[in-house]
DNA sequence: GATCAATTCTCCTTAACTGC
DNA sequence: GCAGTTAAGGAGAATTGATC
């Protein structure tokens, strides 16, 4: 329903009605930022810098409510206090979250003034339970239990937060009936949560299932374009790069670290400038452990990696990541371009985002760009995703036999460590981190480190242990087998890159080339507004379709530049804010159009 | 220099999933 | 039990190369 109008829209037609809605527009004031405006969040005594994730929420009804509604930014501020890696969208998330759980209250109840403390009183238990239902069938009836499990865990820390808060200010009466609340709650946990708890399990069990895995040749195809593509750019001097070339490459580095080392997606893309440092130095590998090592083979190794220490999951753990030599140039050669392709020096990612941004890239995106760039050579593309690489890496490695202190080193490796804060400053385990886990891990990632095993009887574990027997009956040969595929690399490495299977890039990849890199500025409401006035009959041109039609005239801007000033605190060109102004009305104008053509 | 049509990139949201 | 992570998609802002 929309807060303005009161009239209702499905969800996909009600953004467009919301930027059009006169109810809403005429509400606004002039352009102040949100977090002028609330005063919950001030009597709350919230951080600035929370403040600034308060002004992040769109500015729709869930949003608006984010911002307002005392208790949701208790919760808020409780979680942004405890986040140390200050994750502002999973709080942003959660946050929404119990909006809509408010919001659908308020429908079902018919009642507008349902607010985050009346959630946490017993006589709207019913409405809450009910508004949770609702918000959790799908389509055609089904259950989304991922997401009510997250709503009953939401209730949960909610009653924690708030029952703290009223004790802590006093506020016994409201202490008292949370805690009736909770005893309500935990009664009827089983009834609201059961099915949903016993879904999630099941659903785990599925996707662990053999057809859920990536197709072997297409993991071979993505490597060659990935170490193709790096190269290439990375090798070409003469060439100037701009934002495609610097945001082409950055896809292929985290792609390529993501297959690598079988992580999650969102791991290799958060290396920081200093973490990259520590590890293009060494400072993980003690060389007189080193020394130590006898195996020729195993000591080889420690010149074909690089090795990071990321921060994990929490701030005690420490999660490892192997970069390989051929990522190690691509990896300078990003950081050098860096200030061609205006990143901020304040932005600490390896990996960072464009535009002024502080964010790094995130991973799954990164691999999807590359798939893209690809082209429709992949047999079955949508397998090839960061989880599924990692569920791969881990079933080839169960079907070696491998003694149980070399498995602890790879799952720890996996993430599946126990405490890696423990023994993170002794060498030993950096060694092995080498030695072992980049050992299999670069056998898996060449394919003639597997010419001895053909495909076929390359089986995940949902087959019978008699058809393994082969593979796991003689661990000596299957050892000399991988051995003799790593001498065979150590030797000539770039032959064999030059024997796999080439994929031909596409030849409009890298064509494109522009003179300075992307700017985005951000419009608030009050100013699209000036510029939808001012402009409105061009903007609401329906003479034409599409993107026909004349724009206004450069002087006509220049005039509107000069009366609304509002790019007066910026450094700006003129030309720049021509252009900005031009823009703007170009996709506002392309907006009002569609919006025709949907009616 | 302006327009056109397509595309890219960032930000935000939703709906889950994972693993300690 | 629950904090953190992942995947996917939509909207907005801006750019690109071709063409006029």
């Amino acid at each position: 329903m929309c807060g303005g109008c009161k009239g209702f829209f499905g969800g996909k037609q009600f953004y467009r009605h919301r930027k059009n809605c006169r109810d809403i527009l005429g509400s606004h004031g002039p352009s102040v930022s949100f977090s002028k405006k609330i005063k919950s969040a001030d009597s709350l005594g919230v951080s600035e810098e929370f403040k600034a994730v308060l002004d992040s929420f769109r500015n729709d009804q869930a949003g608006s409510l984010c911002q307002n509604d005392p208790i949701i930014i208790l919760l808020g501020k409780r979680l942004w206090a405890k986040s140390l890696k200050k994750e502002k969208h999973v709080i942003m998330a959660d946050m929404r979250l119990l909006a809509n759980i408010i919001l659908k209250m308020r429908t079902l109840s018919l009642n507008n003034a349902i607010s985050g403390e009346n959630l946490l009183e017993r006589n709207h238990f019913e409405t809450l339970s009910e508004a949770i239902r609702s918000l959790t069938v799908g389509e055609h009836g089904s259950l989304k239990a991922g997401l009510k499990l997250k709503m009953g865990y939401l209730l949960k820390k909610l009653i924690k937060t708030a029952k703290g808060h009223y004790i802590q200010h006093g506020e016994m009466d409201k202490s008292t009936e949370v805690d009736y609340f909770s005893a309500v709650l935990d009664l009827n946990w089983d009834y609201m949560f059961y099915t949903a708890q016993i879904t999630c399990e099941q659903r785990r069990s599925a996707l662990r299932k053999p057809q859920a895995m990536p197709v072997e040749e297409d993991v071979h195809k993505l490597r060659n374009f990935i170490l193709e593509e790096m190269e290439k750019l990375a090798t070409d001097q003469y060439k100037k790069w701009d934002a495609h070339d610097f945001i082409k490459m950055r896809n292929l580095i985290v792609s390529r670290l993501t297959m690598f080392n079988a992580r999650r997606g969102g791991e290799p893309a958060r290396l920081t400038l200093e973490e990259w440092e520590e590890a293009a130095g060494d400072a993980w590998i003690d060389p007189q452990m080193v020394q130590t090592i006898e195996d020729p083979l195993e000591k080889a190794l420690f010149n074909q990696f690089k090795l990071a220490y990321q921060a994990g999951k929490g701030s005690k753990k420490l999660v490892p990541l192997l970069i390989p030599n051929d990522t190690v140039k691509p990896i300078e050669k990003l950081i050098e371009q860096r200030k061609e392709i205006d990143v901020p020096d304040e932005n600490p990612f390896v990996f960072a985002n464009t535009s002024c941004s502080q964010d790094h890239v995130i991973g799954w995106q990164s691999i999807k760009a590359v798939i893209k760039m690809m082209g429709p050579v992949l047999e079955r593309p949508e397998l090839l995703i960061a989880d599924k690489f990692r569920h791969r890496m881990s079933t080839l490695f169960a079907i070696l036999d491998l003694p149980a202190s070399e498995r602890d080193t790879f799952y720890r490796h996996m993430g599946h460590s126990e405490e890696i804060n423990k023994h993170v400053y002794q060498c030993p385990l950096s060694i092995g981190e080498v030695v072992k886990v980049g050992g299999f891990l670069k056998k898996v990632d060449e394919p003639s480190a597997f010419n001895e095993a053909p495909r076929a009887e390359y089986q995940y574990p949902s087959i019978a242990p008699e058809e393994t027997g082969e593979l796991n009956g003689d661990a000596s040969q299957e050892k000399e087998t991988n051995e003799q595929a790593c001498q065979e690399h150590l030797s000539c490495a770039q032959d064999e890159r030059n024997k796999s299977p080439v994929v031909e890039p596409r030849q409009d990849i890298g064509n494109k080339s522009s003179s300075k890199p992307r700017r985005y500025f951000r419009w608030t409401e009050s100013n699209t507004r000036l510029v939808k006035d001012y402009f409105g009959s061009c903007i609401m041109d329906k003479d034409a379709h599409g993107s026909k039609g004349s724009l206004p005239g450069k002087k006509e801007v220049i005039e509107f530049i000069e009366k609304v000033r509002i790019f007066e605190h910026n450094n700006m060109i003129l030309n720049d804010q021509i252009s900005i102004i031009k823009t703007k009305i170009f996709n506002e104008r392309q907006k009002a159009r569609s919006s025709v053509k949907f009616r």
